[in-house]
DNA sequence: GCATTCGTTGAATCTCATC
DNA sequence: TGATGAGATTCAACGAATG
């Protein structure tokens, strides 16, 4: 048989769709009704957050932060932003296949509307994923924890979509051999990575760290797939296509952000195919604070703590904190506090009662992160 | 005069409300409509998941998923759990002081719906706290992510209401002297924390650990404070309250529940008054003028202070304030002023000579406080 | 060249008592 | 109740400058 009768036999591939690998400019249920329906495979959407900012934000060193002000992060109500959320959510369900998956990410000031919208226009969560930022930006004023994550939905169009593309096994080899958790540990996005406008200010306000954007490729998307990213700023999701030789369709509404992602995705080099197996994401060093000792009942409150000559005796309190007399605060500032020091490292100065004899509690903070290592702390 | 009469003269102690450090049971919603208005400052809540399968949103706790269903109708579903969410949390907002806060803990099934039903009802949401297991449940068929952590929500009742407790400086000092994160890592209930039935079978099937429970209560409440729990279940929140010198309420409709959360907190022994001492920051400081430093003596009118690097040199005047040229006023808008920026703490700022170097008048208001602790100021 | 210091920056719903 | 003013408040990463 020759080789042109073969070719004949075969049915015809399917053509490459001019849309493809490209970036529509517009609004994003305008260009979204325009492709066809049940035609990408993945959607990965970074919707705006409806931020709502209440004046400046000073940091302690009287510096300004650059907050996100932009225009298209600006919604009147919560009405609002459900009506823009419900109808790009509805417009990037017909295009998504039967058997695809939809990513969205988001902070607390969204993403639990975005989740019960999703819920409510049929999506079928899979799972919320927990972005761990390493270097998130501190609480300037303490009036709140750190807000040090951000969160993703992972859904399929439908409750009973089951043949939805799960890497499982990839996934999991690429961890050591244990699946893949929920809460994903990763820098934000910075130096060489981050896209700088012609003042040398970053491009965009937003932009997400390709090593986010690759695990979810990977964990949900095989090779020659088609991502479609409707708010695709400064292009992070075609660049991580094209390295992982996957089809990306981009929708974004600023000439800018259209002009560099394109720039940037050309300069991108696909990895072979032979590559396109493992990434493996970073994994912290376990840290223990002193508090954790107390969670995990090695030391109760009012448990009492010696330095290594028994010179001064302090007294473990609820909230996690050290008190000799009028001293207190950190097992640190304590421990230079008595020494009269600059700094002490709290864990070798502090000793615990055992045996008779006075045990440092960094044997305690050993044990414990031998706890917290399974999680990848 | 008589005991009789001295007793009569004070203001009538608060009587202790006949509820605290009981379980109320019934249906939390009646319940919590017989508290008194505005009466407890922080609210816990493990309301139950959405449980679309089998349609009984109040007794989750006995259900079997069944995973093929095709009668079920989500939107009814889903709207069944939102009337039920917006009741139950109408009904905790008006017993919720006008400063307290509340927390509510959940899954991606219902988080995200509660999320947006607390933001509709006019809770302002203050962070979203990942739970990280360290010993979650695996994914037994490999088509998702390890399920590895449960979302809270943690809210004041009012956007503008910015007096709320959180323990900030605290939580620090348990943290090595960096501020605590929006992701807690602690194992799930397991051991001889996890109450058990006659058969020697979990209890409860959602009992939360402890650990996490006292470090939402070490973060937001003071020793003394109303902690409501409308899901009482095994009773986790009434024993850390007790132990760790909160008072409870909790609501709860199983008698069996309840006999097991009664037995446990009976059990349990408070820690003593000075183990619970929160640390505070320097917010919580007797406010000291700088003019008091010249009532006492400490500086003296005509007297020069300067900047760390004796950039400037300002006198201070007879009424308490700075003077440079013709830049006068309070060493915060003198030294703001001078540095061109919004504001400045003075007390930092400024310095006077001493041996040869030079001292932080915080120095000096650090002494003057010392001064009015013992006059009991 | 290498170690150290210093400056910059990042999706942020970021004060509170007093008058 | 709104305006005023005192004064409290940051972590990790990166890059440039300095020693």
């Amino acid at each position: 048989m020759s080789a042109v009768r073969a070719l004949a036999d075969l049915s015809p591939l399917p053509q490459k769709a001019e849309w493809l690998d490209t970036i529509l400019k517009g609004d994003c249920v305008a260009a979204l009704d325009k492709l066809p329906e049940k035609s990408v495979d993945v959607i990965f959407a970074d919707p705006p957050y409806n931020l709502q900012l209440n004046g400046d934000l000073h940091r302690p060193d009287q510096s300004k932060v650059d907050a996100v002000d932009n225009d298209w992060d600006q919604f009147d109500s919560f009405a609002a932003y459900d009506a823009f959320t419900r109808a790009w959510l509805l417009a990037a369900r017909r295009v998504l296949k039967p058997n695809g998956t939809i990513w969205v990410i988001g902070s607390y000031h969204n993403i639990f509307r975005v989740g019960a919208s999703m819920q409510d226009l049929g999506f079928w969560i899979l799972n919320d994923i927990v972005w761990r930022k390493t270097n998130p930006m501190p609480n300037f004023r303490g009036r709140r924890f750190q807000n040090a994550h951000e969160t993703m939905i992972w859904a399929s169009r439908d409750p009973n979509a089951k043949s939805y593309t799960f890497n499982y096994d990839a996934l999991k080899a690429s961890n050591d051999d244990i699946q893949m958790r929920s809460d994903w540990l990763f820098p934000i996005c910075t130096g060489a990575e981050r896209l700088k406008n012609d003042n040398g200010d970053k491009l965009h306000p937003t932009q997400k760290p390709e090593a986010l954007i690759a695990r979810i490729m990977m964990a949900s998307t095989k090779p020659g797939d088609v991502v479609l990213d409707p708010f695709f700023g400064s292009g992070t999701t075609g660049a991580v296509a094209k390295r992982l030789g996957r089809h990306f369709v981009g929708i974004e509404r600023e000439q800018d952000y259209i002009d560099a992602a394109n720039e940037r995705i050309a300069a991108v080099v696909p990895l072979e195919a032979a590559d396109l197996t493992v990434l493996s994401g970073k994994r912290a060093e376990p840290r223990v604070a002193f508090v954790n000792l107390l969670d995990s009942g090695m030391l109760k409150p009012g448990a009492t703590l010696y330095d290594a000559k028994k010179r001064w005796a302090a007294k473990v309190r609820a909230d996690g904190t050290l008190a000799i007399g009028d001293n207190a605060g950190s097992i640190h500032r304590v421990g230079a506090a008595l020494q009269g020091l600059e700094s002490c490292n709290g864990w070798t100065f502090w000793h615990y009662e055992r045996n008779g004899g006075l045990t440092q509690i960094d044997e305690l903070r050993r044990i414990a992160r031998l706890g917290m290592e399974r999680a990848g702390a």
